[in-house]
DNA sequence: TGACAATATGACTACCCAGTCATATAATAT
DNA sequence: ATATTATATGACTGGGTAGTCATATTGTCA
């Protein structure tokens, strides 16, 4: 968290240091990512930094906070969707917000991605763990109810169809990330959009309960 | 490529360097690791390094080149079996021989597992793309054949199938990297082939072409 | 033995970094 | 106007890095 002193700031300059460190972190891995130009390209002396925060770790992990608010805050109303929708319908528009989101906040989605690659084994463990079991463990519910209704056969191991809705998501940001270093995105969603379908033919067929087996 | 005075040294000398250069890699993304700390390890000089090698580029190189020529010849009779075997068959294959190898060679494994996950773009872009692309239009080819011979359907979109394909043996490595950072692995080989089997069910029915369709 | 080439060496340059701290400045309260 | 507190600052410490280079050592051939 970061110190009160932060939170006194004047908004428009807090707004430019998160603006510069999400910058920072999305073009680097949190071990090369540097506090000394964040503070130069701020406009703020270094010693300022650690007025406002207690380390880089403390920084780091306050730009994850407030990504992950932004997100859950943009997927909110995703979630409880399954009865309504179904299962595959629900993922599909999990991964098509998810799209959007990375779109509209391409620094962020840049970040996440970096976390999930990230090699420093201490700060990874201790931020995506949480994270990604909490999200294995939300699909892997998912799967279960589908197993019930009979959308999903009973023969898939759960866990590892979570881990594939989850890595799945990964491949579409790589997409999107990989074609967004070339050249800028906007609205060429509808692009993604079909990729998203052709990866939910695959996944719907792959997990799908027998229809007419005798 | 190393210089000709590094082809000149005795083996042993030359394989410890290799075997702690491999060690540095392994552990450290190709930005951190570190030249110095390699030469230390090796009980050679600094400066000789750069007698072995024009720089730290060509010292990663190479390493991936020695992973590459390594793998290749362990894959090499997984290849040109679809005929034989089948489009599943194949990829299965593929799929465990690429995890006994990555078993076998922990350090190399997780040295390639670092590249695909490089931030730093310069040298992912340089070594990787072609690579993947390689890779990808391999998978594209099986699966082109496999559509014509009715076991994968019309409708799959090719390249996203290559891509599946391809991530899925990412997934693969990852849950092994990850098991290994805890525990000996050995001969738990086991495990593990259980799991590409629970991808390979997902993945075939995915893929499968309708059977009893009216 | 002497001469020449190949190789080994580590101090050195020029850079980068996180984090600290004494001091200066600004803001607030009395 | 003074005292107290909050904030801003950048020089500094101690550490790391890649790559260079003049010099020393070793090996080889005559």
């Amino acid at each position: 968290m970061p110190k009160q002193t932060f939170f006194n700031l004047p908004e428009s300059k807090r707004d430019t240091i998160i603006q510069i460190a999400m910058e920072e972190f999305a073009q680097n891995s949190y071990l090369n990512a540097s506090i000394t130009k964040i503070a130069e390209r701020s406009g703020v002396a270094k010693g300022s930094m650690y007025q406002y925060f207690q380390d880089k770790k403390d920084l780091y992990k306050y730009m994850l906070e407030l990504i992950g608010k932004k997100k859950i805050e943009y997927l909110k109303d995703c979630w409880g969707q399954q009865d309504k929708m179904g299962f595959i319908e629900s993922i599909r528009m999990l991964y098509k917000r998810g799209l959007e989101f990375a779109i509209e906040n391409p620094l962020m989605a840049s970040i996440a991605s970096n976390l999930i690659k990230e090699q420093h084994t201490e700060i990874r463990e201790e931020i995506l763990k949480e994270n990604q079991n909490k999200s294995n463990s939300f699909f892997s519910d998912m799967i279960e109810k589908a197993k019930k209704n009979g959308e999903v056969a009973e023969e898939i191991n759960t866990e590892m169809g979570a881990r594939i809705i989850y890595h799945f998501n990964n491949i579409l940001m790589d997409m999107l990330m990989t074609s967004m270093e070339y050249e800028q995105i906007f609205s060429r969603q509808e692009e993604f959009f079909k990729r998203v379908d052709e990866l939910l033919l695959i996944l719907e067929k792959g997990l799908a309960a027998p229809k007419d087996r005798k």
